[in-house]
DNA sequence: TGGCAGGGTCATA
DNA sequence: TATGACCCTGCC
């Protein structure tokens, strides 16, 4: 049973079971959170957050108990029972060894547009490229916010970034990348291409209203899905899930539609164990 | 110092 | 359906 309580500035959010922040903000959902003393600060909804756990007690820190409920409960998806969705997959010994190792993993719920612009940055690059290309787009032309003492900078909107324009984005060093950034910023900024219609559409459509956008493929417009989009019926298939895969499961019988309607979640499981035990790579 | 791969996608053939 | 190119960085 999920209970809020204030102490003094902070959130206590007690009885939320299988959280590990470190899965949460390892497993290539989220880049703008670091570890930082006992738990982790990052910009996320307009503002700087530091989170960390003690016990089972989710602490957010100078957070009133309204916020908490308005944004972070659904945010950190802390209301789902998690041991139930884990339970969808007991039956593939392979799940049952990756649900173990990332036990406490979450899923964000993100907006999509720093999904959109997330992944987009993720194409052929490594985890340490892709937050420094997101936090030197923020730097460009997201609004400066303050938080015990050092600068922090929000996630731009659309608008900001059409604003900018295309030159301005240079320093933040995207490459190829920054004219699909450019590009999809005009359109949701114009609103010629709409977001938030894409969450009427079932999945499918939904996927294919995504991969109008440049450089948006099947990919990228999963990660969208399932991270902006809560969208737990899509699988991101990337390098890394196809070797998870072939070393797991041998590439011939293997669907994803084999997990149900958490598919997304099970994703995640696979992805979190093989990127941290190396499999796949030569000599695994 | 040069070569190569890194959470893909697009344009060609 | 299959290749190469694309921007940029960090590693060997």
């Amino acid at each position: 049973m999920i209970e809020l309580e204030q102490r003094k500035e902070d959130c206590w959010i007690h009885g939320v079971q299988r959280c590990d922040l470190k899965q949460i903000f390892d497993c290539g959902q989220a880049f703008r959170f670091v570890q930082d003393g006992e738990g982790y600060t990052g910009v996320a909804l307009g503002r700087v957050l530091h989170v960390s756990m003690q016990g089972t007690s989710l602490v957010l820190a100078d957070t009133t108990c309204e916020e908490a409920q308005q944004k972070w409960l659904p945010y950190f998806d802390v209301e789902r029972d998690y041991a139930a969705v884990q339970s969808h997959f007991r039956d593939d010994p392979v799940m049952q060894q990756a649900m173990d190792f990332g036990q406490g993993i979450r899923l964000l719920c993100q907006p999509a547009w720093e999904m959109v612009v997330t992944f987009l940055f993720s194409q052929r690059n490594n985890i340490p490229r892709i937050r420094s290309l997101v936090e030197g787009l923020c730097a460009v032309c997201g609004q400066k916010l303050s938080y015990r003492g050092k600068d922090y900078f929000d996630f731009p909107t659309p608008g900001q970034v059409a604003q900018a324009g295309l030159d301005a984005l240079a320093p933040v060093r995207a490459g190829y990348r920054a004219p699909y950034v450019y590009d999809a910023a005009c359109r949701v900024a114009s609103g010629e291409f709409s977001l938030e219609k894409v969450a009427q559409l079932p999945t499918n459509e939904a996927r294919q209203k995504l991969m109008e956008l440049k450089g948006v493929g099947v990919k990228v417009a999963d990660c969208i899905l399932l991270f902006g989009y809560g969208r737990f019926d899509a699988f991101p298939v990337d390098v890394w899930m196809e070797r998870a895969i072939r070393v797991l499961y041998g590439k011939q019988d293997f669907h994803p539609e084999q997990f149900g309607p958490y598919c997304g979640i099970a994703q995640q499981y696979l992805f979190y164990y093989a990127r941290q035990n190396g499999l796949g790579k030569a000599g695994t």
